[in-house]
DNA sequence: AGCCAATTCACCCAAAAGAGGGGATTGCAA
DNA sequence: TTGCAATCCCCTCTTTTGGGTGAATTGGCT
């Protein structure tokens, strides 16, 4: 038996659910659920009190958003593991809470084992998500293999993204600036649009850049 | 027994690993080795020969690099899958594999058991990856916790760099032109730059966006 | 109650950048 | 040999940007 305790914290608005994972995590040798909320709000006001090593949360709440919750607890907590349980799979929800500080990302289909292993993993320092979670959020970053970009006009609207001017991505490639400006013109008309902002939300939305 | 073969080709330069690979694999069910390669040049050269379903690839190579080969090879069969086999757990080379397209990451010293899995799960549609390099993946897109920028300046530069103008932004968030404009002074001097292309980097470097 | 930070807005100015039009050359690859 | 990619040049006009200076309002924390 270990010296230690883990302290859980669920959030989650439907109480049958949170009786059943309340149920299954007070299985879990080394693990205890200290409190149950429906409401981001109430966690953070709570947090001091019930000093949880692991949150596991729901995403769709009543109130502050799951996501914003995750934001605003990493913030004051960063040490705290959250981790989300949801049924929708949604690649932007997924990615929303992930990048906000979760560490991991369960289905509302899991059971006993899965939550044990996600634990594991959790504790030792690692991420848990499915392989088809993991699949979404890899995909969420991987380029486009069709683009109707050329190679150059890919790096220089990538450059263009990241504020660069026409003259200081002249510079930077070596090339004049009129030939920025004639790359720019062909990218504009292949993607048929007329500004940079327009360009560049295109782009990244089909994930030439 | 199954009705069809999966097509495994391995590059790798250290042929004993290599030969180890292709003794387990061959072992797995439904999964043969076709081809063994040194270089990425060569997959390349022989894929339409070999056909290959799956492709276990080394990033450390002679030549052309892993990433760059799995970019090519993607771009020319978007459905093989790539899966990655290397000693380095090096975040930004983690990053760049799976952004290239590569759907796992598995190191060197994986045994059978975790070949077998890593297999099952990219079959499965899935993407294979310890939860050590889950970690790091989810790391690599999460925010920082401790930013300098408030809320407000947050959401503008972001905005920023998207490429929108002043005035876009004004009209988006329903504020004064002149409102932005200060915004982005604060955040200018905040963060010790006066350029829209050095704010962007810190804040992408530092994570604040 | 008082202070501070965040957010909001205004006005002035000069330099730079952006977008569109035109046309031209080189080199490679289908 | 036709086409595309990449390079460069010229002209024009409007918008954007960055900096200076100042100030009102709100909400939260002490």
């Amino acid at each position: 038996m270990s010296i230690y305790e883990r302290r859980v914290v669920i959030v989650e608005d439907n109480s049958e659910l949170s009786n059943l994972y309340s149920f299954l995590v007070n299985g879990i040798n080394n693990y205890e659920v200290v409190a149950v909320y429906r409401k981001c709000e109430d966690v953070i006001k709570e947090i001091g009190h019930d000093r949880p090593d692991l949150i596991m949360m729901d995403l769709e709440l009543p109130g502050m958003s799951g996501t914003e919750g995750i934001r605003q607890i990493k913030k004051k907590y960063p040490r705290i593991d959250i981790l989300v349980v949801t049924i929708h799979e949604n690649d932007e929800s997924i990615f929303q809470a992930l990048s906000a500080g979760a560490c991991g990302y369960l289905s509302k289909t899991a059971g006993l084992t899965e939550i044990e292993k996600a634990f594991e993993q959790i504790e030792m320092g690692g991420a848990y998500m499915t392989s088809r979670i993991a699949r979404k959020v890899i995909g969420s970053f991987q380029k486009s293999y069709f683009s109707p970009l050329t190679k150059r006009e890919t790096e220089i609207l990538t450059l263009i993204s990241k504020g660069k001017t026409y003259s200081m991505i002249a510079d930077e490639l070596g090339i004049a600036n009129d030939t920025v400006k004639s790359h720019i013109k062909n990218i504009y008309s292949k993607l048929h649009v007329d500004t940079k902002a327009d360009a560049i939300s295109l782009a990244m939305k089909e994930k030439f850049i």
